[in-house]
DNA sequence: CTAGTATGTCAATATGGTTGACTTAACTAT
DNA sequence: ATAGTTAAGTCAACCATATTGACATACTAG
């Protein structure tokens, strides 16, 4: 990974480009580090990020509808059908259709499945955390602030 | 784009996992709107965000050879060679020999690579000075704080 | 002259995604 | 009972981005 001083002026306030660009890096290489851990664990059973962001949203809206799915996480039902069924294929997810509309098929995970993503979630949690307990109480507040008008911007 | 508060535990003060959970979901949501804006401009030149990537990283470093160049972005050559002969080929990239080292080839950007880096980067640092001045100075220097101490614990 | 290095290229492969089209099962309105 | 609509699944073709293994040329150092 590249090492952030070599981008710094040396010394000289910051302009307002080389401060802008430096959070470009570190949204950039934070990000990336905030995906490896979980990656590498996937890599052991032969899953990918995609596999990791369905058991997070079906974890976190229990009998959530293939549709709505689709709509959280912004792909085809093309897109979702291969690994979703890969997931229920592992036992990590199951479905079964709605009582109001047998049409719909509802998710939820296994108890492998919540293993697993508590797993995959739970090093992204330590590394927030470990970040959070690093710059304290009110650094948090400020990146919260910061994430959610950042979140905010893009609607 | 979910809406966040769907997520939230009704007017309770939010427990750890909670709190994480809303700071991981932050992040992805906040990443996607953060890549949406120069992804659009992208869309228009056929290129993708691994060509934003090399016109950054040229433009950050000019002069850089090919192989530090792989470093940086944590790829093969593979990977590099296509989208980085597109972009010479579309006269944004410049490569020349090193005067060190003929086997050396050294990336700069074209005046034309320049410009549209610039409005490929400069989508983001509007986004992000939006977001820094809605925060406010402490907000983002709590942010900064925050990200730095991800992206070390990456190392 | 030779071994090693920088870079480029090729083929095969994998992952994650799209579009367009079509299917079955189920629901709703008439 | 039927026609239209919806939820979901599947298929084929395609695309972008990436990998590995192998091999090539040009260049450097000794």
């Amino acid at each position: 990974m590249v090492d952030l001083t070599i981008s710094r002026a040396p010394s000289a306030p910051e302009s307002d480009d080389a401060r802008l660009r430096k959070a470009i890096e570190l949204l950039y290489f934070g990000y990336r580090a905030f995906t490896a851990p979980p990656d590498r664990i996937l890599e052991e059973r032969g899953l990918g990020r995609v596999h990791h962001r369905i058991l997070y949203f079906v974890g976190r809206n229990p009998q959530i509808s293939v549709n709505a799915l689709l709509g959280v996480l912004g792909v085809t039902k093309q897109a979702l059908n291969a690994p979703l069924r890969q997931l229920v294929d592992m036992g990590l997810v199951a479905t079964d259709t709605a009582a109001h509309d047998r049409r719909v098929r509802q998710l939820q995970l296994t108890v492998e499945g919540e293993a697993l993503e508590a797993r995959l979630t739970g090093a992204q949690m330590v590394q927030l955390e470990a970040a959070f307990a690093r710059g304290g109480a009110q650094a948090e507040a400020g990146w919260h602030a910061v994430m959610e008008a950042l979140v905010g911007a893009g609607r």
